[in-house]
DNA sequence: ACCTGAACACCGTTCAAGT
DNA sequence: ACCTGAACACCGTTCAAGT
């Protein structure tokens, strides 16, 4: 979906679908495709042409915020041991998610679905170099699956903002840690 | 909401719309209420009288197994040593899981909706048993919210069973109870 | 090429009318 | 008391007609 082939008027309309669709959601996680198009002044048609379905969308609106996250890892394992490094990303996760619902669902759906793999496993791969760094400096044990960390700490888009907030987000990462370390 | 209370055709209405659900939720998570009325024979205001929303209908659908699995938690302390009664509860939990569907976002609701309190606390109290059994025995630290617990393992049912299936159930329970391990 | 928006076949939910 | 089912205001999606 490179940028350049569309033309100039419908790139206008996909990037304006995008930013409008961010604000709705934001505002209201069930938000219809028909009120998107409206609030973005086009026809349903043509919110259907850019993004197939209501997730193609929501992958859309948040994979500039999954990027950052993916892009963050190398830097903060530059920085800092392998185990405060993760605890790190954890955190930004935790942040993210606690703005971003609805986003679980989605990275559920990307694993199996081809079309959204793009987002799901450079997801894996982040979270495979920490463990592969804490291995190495024998921080956390071997043999743990970057797949199964990343689905153990989707809990972490599941917390109630009502209830738990920040303080249970930051005891989960503690029990995901725990689990990664170490023998 | 007691049983006998009802009036018998009123009684025999519900008990076959949860059968019903039971069937269609199994064969397409995402039927219609109105589709699950009509196979249950009845109209769909009756439904609605019984059900407030879907979510209640679900939880009807899934509460005698809920109930099961928390029976289960005294019966597995009384016979084995905590850790590996936790294991087995999880076990059981990942299968239970694996046939439905749905679960999880149903148990999410949960926690923010007073009317399923009744569903989500003593999943939490369940927890709690392995978890106050296994800090006397030394094997599980101390300090560990049983709700922390129990979303974590609300991973188990957000396996793809095209993909990961059993195997990546047992890394998950593998990986929550080395975080829950005695330091 | 791309967009529009009426139209289609649904959906969840309600409520007047029945028994 | 409880049930029915037509009706309401939507929904996601499509597609002929426009530019």
């Amino acid at each position: 979906m490179a940028d350049d082939e569309l033309r100039s008027d419908a790139r206008a309309n996909r990037d304006r679908i995008v930013e409008i669709a961010r604000d709705a959601f934001a505002a209201d996680p069930d938000v219809s495709m028909n009120a998107i198009a409206k609030a973005a002044g086009v026809g349903a048609g043509t919110l259907y042409r850019h993004f197939a379905c209501r997730e193609a969308l929501l992958i859309a609106v948040y994979r500039k915020e999954i990027q950052a996250l993916v892009d963050l890892a190398p830097v903060l394992l530059a920085r800092h041991t392998p185990l405060v490094a993760f605890r790190h990303w954890c955190d930004r996760l935790a942040h993210f998610g606690r703005m971003k619902q609805g986003l679980a669902a989605v990275l559920h759906a990307a694993m199996s679905d081809r079309d959204f793999q793009e987002t799901y496993w450079p997801m894996v791969e982040a979270i495979a170099q920490f463990l592969r760094a804490g291995e190495a400096s024998g921080e956390l044990r071997s043999g743990v699956e970057a797949e199964d960390v990343l689905l153990l700490l989707g809990a972490l888009w599941r917390i109630d903002p009502k209830k738990g907030g920040k303080a249970q987000a930051e005891r989960l990462i503690g029990l995901v840690l725990s689990g990664l370390g170490a023998r």
